[in-house]
DNA sequence: GCGCCGCTCTGCCCTCAGCAGAAGGGCGCC
DNA sequence: GGCGCCCTTCTGCTGAGGGCAGAGCGGCGC
């Protein structure tokens, strides 16, 4: 069952040009990224807070329950897309909004869990400076 | 290290200082943001035809299965966060790497879709460029 | 004390995440 | 030309977990 055939890379099959250079650390043992469910439910709890509303509040206007919105702040359910959007717009923000502060959680979280931390992260595709 | 009159920034439980506005448009109707699996999906997909690689191996380096890896490259599943995260490092890459081209897919997709399109959105937390 | 308000915990049901198996479709090889 | 391989997608199935109603708990105004 070993590697008689050998890697056999040359499958030429393809074409496709440019390749961009497989990742090929393959478990370089990186720690613990934060779960994204975490983050997430940490935005909405915080941004909610920030707005002085209450979950009851909230809750209506996204037309979830009350519990189930408690249980998304503190991480405990996983969010759906349609979830996640309407209890952003009742918080009116867009998803783009979210996924801003989530983005600058983790980068946030990263930089003191590993204050080296480099992936491939920032570097390519840094530049998103998104402006009015 | 108590700065007594400021907000203390020391902890993350920080008092809600200034309340923000809370939107008070209810919701007339911003028709239709694009739903977040199918970007994410989208992102997905183009991230692995980008390294060259096929569905099994990014599945196996992912531990999930083919068929499943599909659907999600496909919109047709939601990924839950553990998921989502060992997709992304099987391409090499960090939720925030991910959620960043998330984010520009919106942004564009926005931008074509309502060309005037503002919302609460950019203004806001806009200035995020993460540099290396 | 008592009731209200805001949040969290307890089950419950039914959807759907996640997978094994097999069916298209494209290209190389004999 | 046919055969077989590889990548992808479709078809059911099962168990986990999304999502909710209802009750429990601490705080504060009366």
């Amino acid at each position: 069952m070993t590697t008689h055939t050998a890697p056999a890379p040359a499958d030429t099959r393809t074409r496709i040009v440019p390749l961009r250079p497989r990742p090929e650390a393959p478990r370089p043992e990186q720690p613990r990224e934060p779960l994204l469910r975490d983050v997430v439910g940490g935005v909405l709890r915080r941004e909610r807070l920030a707005q002085e509303r209450t979950l009851k509040d909230v809750a209506e206007a996204a037309r979830i329950s009350v519990p189930y919105l408690s249980e998304l702040e503190r991480g405990r359910k996983e969010a759906s897309s349609e979830v996640l959007a309407a209890a952003a717009r009742a918080l009116g923000l867009g998803l783009g909004d979210v996924l801003s502060l989530v983005q600058q959680e983790l980068v946030a979280a990263r930089s003191t869990t590993a204050p080296r931390g480099r992936t491939a992260t920032a570097g390519r595709y840094g530049g998103l400076c998104l402006a009015a």
